[in-house]
RNA sequence: GGGCGCUUAGCUCAGCGGCUAGAGCGUCGCCUUUACACGGCGAGGGUCACAGGUUCGAAUCCUGUAGCGCUCACCA
């Protein structure tokens, strides 16, 4: 074999091939017969009646879905151990059949007449042999567990038995009739059709306007009709009795032209009147009606009714042709009327209306679209033509009530027909609506026209002559209308029916009606002058026998094999139907199952399945060429894939949607075609189609083939249909391979005997999950659910088993024999469950697994072996394996390990990669007690406290409301993507908890609701707040690294500052062009120095400086930075940035070009996003880490401001600008953090100035002081190392700081910590969530920003067009307050340690920068 | 015209008073890890046709509108 498709160790071929199996397995249940039922065992019976199939045409898409079902039914009730008889046959389809097989014939210019009946009866006979054959193979080839042995024909000698049987008790009890009625006549196939077998289809006509003169010459009436050449039958003129002229035309009558009868004018409710005369004007009749009416009692239905109810005579214009004829009826042919006689209906019409015009008595002529009915077989439209046909009285209470009282009362739409009888309402409907289309039905039965003058079918056995001796002398007395009267004889003792009536011509007719098996008692009337009726019974008679007849009814025991059958088969379970057989099919069966049985229904229940269409909508039809061919998809994907895929998509919904592709004949491939319309408006493939592949190559669609638009060749093949729908059928085949493959391989020795009792959560969870999955797919079945059975299958199977089973297994399954006997436990019972939708793989599968585990027990969970999977057990899970403790613990297993993956999906970890996770002890002890299952679900290396250290890549994420890392993901550092990730939580969990929480801010729903609900709704809040607390932490956490970096920088930036300053400040004066232009090296802070305000931070040689402010880079204990301090007015790139600066910078035209980075950096920092974001993609190749942007608004600044703006995650603003004091007043209402105002406003004092030049409001120096002081620190070395205050508490750094150095910068760390880390956490909080809210819009933070803003008006405007309905003010107020207090506390906290006043007591520079100057309140540092 | 049903993610469909509206396929990203690429992990994607109403709460119930499908009836 070949080195991928052969067998490994497991015995089993590397992948399910379908067709390598399949006919291997069918000969393998062949062969044992495990299929046949046992009448004999005294297991419960179960019984499914297959809907035989028409021998016209091979099976299609919909007789596989109905097959699968039924199989399904029968394989499931088969393996729970029942007798199960699913009897197959075919059906004899009397005129489709007939109907085909006389079209082959004229493909060859032959005639049925060509023959005699029983030569033609034999060409049908091989045309059913052939498809019969076909059938039977197909419902094999799907693997449909019938009884083969038992297989019927409705016209095979049991059936046909039963037929005459059957119509002998009817005609015996009087219900069945012989009358001369009007019935659809098929002109074409010159057959009676019943009413089902009659379609209407819409059809442009015309409505014609005929004057019949008044017999007195008083002038005439106009009727209107479409039906012209019906007039030579017209008996009357019918008029509405409220018509206003109907006063003046009482008692006259008509002369009818070119016949010349005179017929009167009757008056009848059923007229429309015209809208003129008081007729209804939304009835479209009336628009059009004249208000009379042409009256023709043979050849209108509703004629013939009015032709009763005034007793009109009714006269027969018409052949069985459809032509005029004077031979069936009408007598008072006139000379003028014979010229119309032999001509068809088509040349009548045209030459009446021809007459009528020339005889000037042709009114008008309008277009009209009308309903005609059309043979559904031939084609033609139906005549309604006046012929003696036989009927069942279906109206009769022993049918039609009885079939109304078998319906369950509970399902009956009104107040249900009492019954006691047995049967009486014993019969259900699934889905239940259908109940309802049952018994509308019923309500508008008419009686049933059974004989069709065909010759293939069942031959009606009734014998006839024209009466004689007693027949007659009964006869004479018999009533008019053809009642038959019984007539006591020696016919009669012999067994048959005898009965004379009275003919419509007065004749007496004598009847013999004789029972089966009575040839003898035929050959015997046959001499004495009787002859058999010439023709054969409606299919759907022998088809509404099939509950009885393939039983044997009603000899059973005359048949080998058959006794008893009846009885014990008799109800069956359930009848698999579509919707459009209920109306005929399902009412007979059931009528004449309760008629000859007793009162017995022929099934207790009747599910209707939903009709497949194609991607349109559209019934899929041969015609159209839109239909699957289920070989083809057994074909493409297995037998399996086929069944699981039709019963995935069996809902209760009616119709269901299978988008048909095509394949490529010349790649395999498959396409979705091209569309065009047909003629009759149908979407359907275009009939030639290209090659996907190839686009030279063409091939034919199978409209294309059908509809004769183009014609297969070698060059241009014809193309198969087909659909991916079947796909997910064919995975799961595949998977179940695989993954009995897999847990073979991995069982080598399972333990004979485990209590799961003793096992790991993980077995006990798996177990917990198969009793579940048996008792759903028990539930489904018994209610004919059958997505919702194949759904358990797949959830089983996949989502449990595969998905987390098998891979948590994995590591362990070898060295634990218990494990590898619930492992197999498990899968059998998964296999045994998907046997009814599968039963070629998974019997398949059978032998191997079968070997490994059959004598291996788990305690609960009963599978005893079997040799055949067919015949095995259906599983029982003993209820104590559920147990939703274990699977509830699952759940946190499964979302902790998704949570992981989640993290390391997002931020896209290899596989391979293990990681760390750090967490409470609470969810490591989640983990230990998973078992290793969250380890190797999620790739963990190791699991860890939170509190240990952790890597500079470490992601947070929140679980179960608590806060875990991961560490090791990355070797790069990407702490964009970790707070994207983070903020993506945030704000998922932000928008439950709201939603949450305006449930529970609803009076109405906490005071109405049900408790439980609430209850659920208060822990879903919990746990949503919960989360977000722990996602918001774990941001936090990023936020920390962002705050530090953020100090370092703005100490740096102080530090440099300081140096740049140092000039102006000696000289009061910004330094001069021509001094600048060489970097001083006076001018750089010594290494030392910058160490000493960052650790490990080393300024950058080449600082990238400029008037708006000093870069530097900054090597910190988790980033290497750069910090540019940038104008945002600058909108160029970097060198025409350096530019600018050049020309209009002092301080940046002395620095020189501006350096790019050597190296790649962590951070980088800027003013704004754009231009840097642009620019650091284009030069870095990808979009540095952070934007922390240090600057203002705009460039004329003349106020300080500080506020936070998220851009995005990754984008932290400090804008500074003089909207700030607006802003504050309106928003924020709380003093700016000392050390924020401060710093911004010394770097702000320190760098901006002489930007433009201009002197403005703005006093460049004013804070000189302060930067004196911090130049002085640094030199002095008096400033702290931040990496002595990391890890000090507040307390601890203003201790520290008090003594040492400038109280500014403890006080800058102490906050940073108490934010971090300290009891500042909520006020932490608060800030992080004013970031991202005007991150995220909800806050108009990025607006308010500008100074445009700071006016209310445009604010208003801003706040409406970017952030909608949030509206500051009230957004920020509600929680505000405690901001407040928390913030105060920590004043006051930190006020007591004696920090000093100055820094604490609120005064903020920010009022000495007002326009009007003010005198600046230094207080002296301590 | 009567009856039944449908309209939810790009597609095919679940859900039918209360989890943040789900699945499969398709899409995008990562992964050929010793069962499975007919595979694994992750992501994105929806004003539940529209408009009213009932309800604490509506995709879900009611009414109406529009579109679609099936079915019965309709030969003035």
């Amino acid at each position: 074999m070949a080195a991928d498709g052969g067998p490994d160790s497991t015995g089993l071929a590397k992948s399910y091939r379908p067709a390598e199996q399949e006919p291997r397995i069918n000969a393998l249940w062949s062969e044992a017969k495990c299929f046949e039922a046992r009448p004999q065992s005294s297991a419960a019976p179960y019984c499914i009646f297959i809907p035989p199939p028409n021998v016209t045409a091979a099976l299609h898409l919909g007789h596989a879905l109905n097959n699968a079902l039924q199989d399904a039914l029968s394989r499931h009730a088969r393996m729970k151990g029942m007798d199960v008889l699913w009897m197959p046959g075919t059906d004899h389809a009397g005129i489709a059949t007939q109907t085909v097989v006389e079209r082959r014939l004229a493909l060859k210019g032959q005639r049925r007449t060509d023959f005699t009946r029983e030569a033609f009866v034999a060409q049908v006979q091989a045309w059913k042999d052939e498809y019969e054959a076909t059938i039977l193979g197909q419902l094999r080839e799907m693997g449909a567990s019938c009884d083969f042995s038992r297989t019927r024909f409705t016209m095979d000698p049991v059936c046909a038995t039963a037929v005459r049987a059957a119509f002998h008790k009817l005609f015996e009890d009087g219900l069945i009739e012989r009358g001369r009625r009007l019935v659809n006549w098929d002109p074409a196939s010159r057959t009676a059709l019943a009413d089902d077998e009659v379609e209407m289809r819409d059809v442009d006509g015309r409505m014609w306007y005929l004057r019949y003169p008044l017999e007195d010459g008083s002038g005439h009436i106009t009727v209107a009709t479409t039906r012209p050449e019906t007039m030579l039958g017209d008996t009357a003129v019918a008029m509405n009795p409220r018509d206003p002229l109907a006063a003046g035309l009482r008692g006259k009558r008509v002369r009818l032209p070119i016949v010349g009868r005179v017929i009167p004018i009757v008056e009848d409710d059923y007229v429309v009147m015209p809208v003129s005369r008081g007729g209804d004007p939304a009835d479209a009749k009336a628009g059009v009606a004249t208000g009379f009416l042409k009256v023709t009692p043979a050849h209108d239905p509703n004629d013939w009714e009015i032709g009763r109810r005034h007793a009109l005579a009714a006269i027969n214009v018409m052949g069985p042709d459809g032509a005029i004829s004077d031979r069936h009826g009408w007598t008072d042919v006139s000379t003028e009327a014979r010229a119309f006689v032999g001509k068809s209906r088509e040349e009548a019409r045209k030459a009446i209306v021809q007459w009528f015009k020339a005889n000037n008595l042709l009114e008008d002529e309008k277009p009209w679209r009308h309903a005609v009915g059309h043979s559904y077989r031939s084609g033609v439209p139906i005549e309604p033509w006046l012929s003696e046909q036989w009927f069942v009285k279906v109206t009769d209470d022993r049918l039609r009530g009885a079939a109304l009282r078998a319906m369950e009362p509970a399902q009956f739409d009104g107040k249900a027909p009492a019954g006691n009888a047995p049967g009486d309402g014993q019969m259900k409907f699934f889905p239940a609506r259908y109940a309802k289309t049952f018994q509308q039905w019923h309500e508008n039965l008419r009686d049933w026209c059974i004989s069709r003058q065909l010759w293939w079918g069942h031959r009606i056995p009734v014998w006839s002559r024209v009466a004689q001796g007693e027949a007659a002398t009964i006869g004479a007395n018999a009533p008019e209308g053809g009642t038959m009267v019984a007539v006591p004889s020696a016919w009669s003792k012999q067994g048959a029916s005898h009965r004379v009536r009275r003919r419509d011509d007065g004749s007496l007719e004598e009847l013999l009606c004789l029972p089966a098996n009575a040839d003898a008692l035929a050959a015997e009337a046959e001499r004495a002058g009787f002859t058999q009726d010439a023709d054969v019974l409606d299919t759907w008679f022998s088809s509404a026998l099939w509950p009885l007849s393939t039983l044997g009814w009603p000899t059973p025991d005359a048949f080998p094999g058959m006794g008893g059958l009846l009885e014990r088969y008799n109800p069956s379970a359930v009848l698999s139907t579509a919707r459009e057989i209920i109306t005929l099919w399902v009412s007979r069966m059931t009528m004449f199952n309760r008629h000859f049985l007793g009162g017995k229904v022929p099934f207790r229940h009747v599910f209707i399945h939903p009709v497949i269409q194609d991607g349109f909508g559209q019934r899929m039809s041969k015609s159209l060429g839109n239909g699957l061919d289920p070989r083809d998809v057994i074909h493409s994907h297995g037998a399996d894939a086929l069944r699981y895929t039709l019963l995935d998509m069996t809902t209760d919904t009616q119709d269901l949607r299978v988008p048909v592709e095509m394949i490529d004949p010349h790649s395999g491939e498959t396409f979705t075609p091209e569309y065009t319309r047909a003629p009759s408006g149908h979407q359907v493939a275009a009939p030639v189609q290209k090659s996907p592949k190839h686009a030279s190559k063409t091939m034919v669609s199978s409209y294309g083939a059908t509809s004769g638009l183009a014609t297969p060749s070698e060059a241009q093949p014809l193309a198969r249909n087909t659909s991916s729908r079947f796909d997910i059928g064919r995975n799961l085949a595949t998977k179940l391979w695989n993954a009995t493959r897999f847990a073979l391989s991995n069982a080598p020795e399972p333990a004979a005997s485990v209590d799961p009792a003793t096992r790991p959560a993980l077995d006990r969870w798996i177990l917990s999950r198969v009793a579940r999955a048996v008792q759903r797919a028990d539930a489904a079945l018994a209610d004919y659910r059958f997505s919702e059975y194949a759904a358990a299958c797949y959830d089983a199977l996949w989502r449990d088993f595969c998905d987390w089973y098998l891979e948590a297994a994995k590591p362990s399954a070898k060295s634990d024999p218990e494990r590898q006997a619930v492992m197999l436990a498990s899968l059998d019972a998964i296999v045994r469950l998907l046997h009814p939708v599968m039963p070629f793989v998974s019997e398949a599968l059978w032998p191997a697994l079968q070997q490994r585990r059959a004598s291996s027990v788990v305690k609960g969970l009963a599978l005893p072996a079997s040799k055949m999977l067919a015949v095995a057990a259906w599983p029982v899970a003993a209820a104590s394996l559920v147990d939703a403790g274990v699977e509830a613990e699952f759940e946190r297993v499964q979302a902790l390990v998704d949570a992981i993956r989640n993290v390391r999906g997002e931020r896209q970890v290899q596989p391979r990669r293990m990681i760390r996770l750090g967490a409470s002890v609470r969810v490591q002890s989640l983990c230990n007690a998973s078992d290793g299952v969250i380890a190797a679900m999620a790739g963990l290396s190791g699991v860890v406290g939170i509190g240990e250290a952790r890597g500079p890549g470490s992601a947070v994420f929140a679980f179960d409301g608590e806060e875990c890392w991961l560490d090791g993901l990355v070797d790069q550092v990407d702490t964009t993507a970790e707070r994207a990730r983070l903020e993506k939580v945030v704000a998922d969990r932000r928008r439950a908890a709201e939603g949450y929480r305006g449930k529970l801010s609803n009076a109405g729903y906490v005071a109405k609701a049900p408790p439980k609900v609430v209850e659920e709704t208060r822990a879903m809040l919990a746990s949503a707040e919960a989360d977000l607390a722990a996602a918001e932490r774990a941001i936090g956490g990023v936020a920390g690294h962002l705050m530090r970096t953020m100090f370092a920088i703005a100490l740096a930036t102080l530090c440099a500052c300081a140096h740049t300053v140092q000039k102006p400040a000696s000289s009061g004066e910004p330094v001069q062009t021509s001094q600048a232009r060489q970097p001083s090296q006076a001018t750089q802070p010594s290494a030392p120095q910058a160490a000493a305000i960052v650790p490990n931070a080393v300024r950058s040689s080449t600082p990238w400086d400029d008037g708006g402010g000093p870069g530097v880079r900054v090597r910190t204990e988790h980033y290497n930075l750069h910090l540019a301090v940038k104008e945002p007015a600058f909108r160029g790139s970097l060198p025409g940035y350096m530019e600018a600066c050049n020309c209009n910078n002092a301080y940046a035209t002395a620095l020189g070009p501006l350096p790019v980075p050597s190296e790649p950096l962590d951070l980088y920092i800027f003013p704004s996003r754009e231009p840097w974001e642009a620019w650091t993609r284009k030069t870095l190749g990808k979009e540095a880490g952070v934007y922390l942007a240090l600057g203002r608004g705009g460039f004329t600044s003349d106020g300080v401001s500080v506020l936070y703006d998220i851009g995005r995650v990754d984008t932290l603003t400090i804008a500074a600008h003089e909207g700030w004091h607006q802003f504050s007043q309106l928003s924020l209402k709380h003093p700016l953090p000392t050390w924020m105002e401060e710093g911004l406003a010394c770097w702000m004092e320190g760098t901006r100035q002489t930007r433009d030049g201009s002197p403005t409001a703005f006093r460049p120096w004013r804070n000189f002081e302060r930067w004196n002081e911090l130049r002085n620190a640094v030199r002095e070395n008096r400033l702290i190392p931040l990496g002595e205050l990391l890890g000090n508490s507040p307390q601890q750094c203003l201790e520290k700081g008090k003594d040492r150095l400038l109280t500014y910068y403890a006080e800058c760390w102490a906050l940073i910590h108490f934010l971090n880390e300290g009891e500042g956490g909520k006020y932490h909080d608060k800030l992080l969530q004013l970031m991202q809210d005007a991150a995220q819009g909800r806050i108009a933070g990025r607006l308010i920003a500008s100074r445009a803003i700071a006016n209310p008006v445009q604010r208003q405007q801003a706040v409406k067009t970017r952030v909608g309905n949030a509206v500051v003010l009230e957004y920020f107020n509600p929680d505000f307050a405690a901001f407040e207090d928390e913030y105060q506390r920590f004043i006051e906290a930190v006020a007591k340690r004696g920090a000093g006043d100055r820094i604490f007591r609120g005064e903020s520079p920010l009022t000495e920068m007002s326009p009007v100057p003010a005198a600046p309140a230094k207080p002296p540092v301590k």
